[in-house]
DNA sequence: GTGGTCTAGACCACG
DNA sequence: GTGGTCTAGACCACT
């Protein structure tokens, strides 16, 4: 499967689209799902994909390039930069960690149980199988 | 515990102060951890307590009257509506649902195992009982 | 007479407009010509002194954001940041050294003698005068 | 000291590189640093000299050739064209006090007196004395 | 084909 | 009033 294939945004929330996606390349750089020297989808393709204006897609990338996270080579695309590293485990689990209070929060506040989380966990990992790992 | 003492802002997030408040309102509502006839924090008092503008707090409280979730009773504060009902079953799955997708994507693309994440789940659980539910 | 009343983009450069401004901006806050706390120009009221797209001016300030020179106070304006420092004199020099280089390269490919130069420094730095310093 | 001697590049500006050829060869032209009939470095010299990729020294000359300042002689070479002429006197001024305009600002930006702009004119005059004028 | 810059203009969030 | 985001579309630079 390609690199990058899960990208997706969604209009609706209120992280800027272009925010989502710069999230997203972070986490996979972190995460190791992705390396040093993959290439980014290009920005039009991904734009036409995402149904979103290439210059959202253009700015994401840009920003992500001020980090020292991807370099762009002129003709030919943007990729992950070399020097980007697959973040440490306790850096990773610490990012993991805030994600999984909001959600139990937002559980606990809408009365779910604890079965009912779990079984929600469960549905959703299994859903998502079959990515690079 | 009163109702609504946990209403919490995070002013680094990108979304919108007054969001993030009529998030947790609906949530708390939606939840059932709060019931018709009980009282919203006045604007006043809880733009003090968050060290935020009193009109940002009052915009929150705004749109949830626009959307029939609170009244406002002159010379009294804001209260949950009467009409406000906890959400069905369903609706409530599908708002948790989607919640338990961004953590386990989040999860995924920092490469962490199933186990890894049923622990934190597991932990952050246990970290929040005890509130009202 | 106002901080950065001076700045100003040459649209036949091959340097893009908004790193023309990133640039004035740098320098003047290198050289201690604007200070902490200092308003940079709204983005609307220079795009319009300038004749720019607002987009253009707001990318400047974006980016000049993202390096911390300056920061943004919401619906207030942009403004320099406490943090950002005059550079020391050794900096400074050098940078201005670089600067002279290339005049001074051009200036003899174009066949001026010594004194023409002068006389052109002279000439442009009286022309000058009267800003804050 | 041959003619052209010493064009070079720098490949972080964001001028592109064509451009700051093309430049450069206008500068010695208008200058009289080089006369008609001289030959240009040929692109693939050049190319390997700058550590470039020859289309881009291909592009400057082909420029070039477009503004009627260089003629291509098959299997010879290109050549400053006999109708290039050093510029009017005026012409080059103007040109000069462009340049001299911009160092100037940039060395009150930075905070600089007359006199440590004069020194580094000064200093940067001697460092160059000697080539071919 | 790739990314980069810029314009024009809309709409949102905040004070 | 302030800045922020996004779209649509043009043109440029480089491979």
């Amino acid at each position: 499967m390609a690199p990058f294939a899960g990208l997706r945004i969604d209009a609706r929330q209120a992280t800027p689209i272009y925010d989502q996606l710069v999230t997203q390349v972070k986490l996979a750089v972190a995460g190791g799902t992705v390396r040093p020297g993959d290439a980014l989808p290009s920005v039009r393709r991904l734009a036409v994909e995402l149904r979103v204006n290439p210059n959202t897609v253009a700015r994401a990338w840009r920003e992500l390039e001020a980090e020292g996270l991807v370099e762009t080579r002129r003709g030919q695309g943007t990729f992950v930069a070399d020097s980007a590293r697959r973040a440490p485990k306790a850096q990773r689990t610490k990012a993991a960690t805030e994600a999984v209070a909001r959600t139990v929060a937002e559980a606990r506040a809408l009365g779910l149980s604890r079965d009912e989380l779990d079984g929600l966990v469960e549905r959703e990992w299994k859903r998502t199988e079959g990515g690079r790992s």
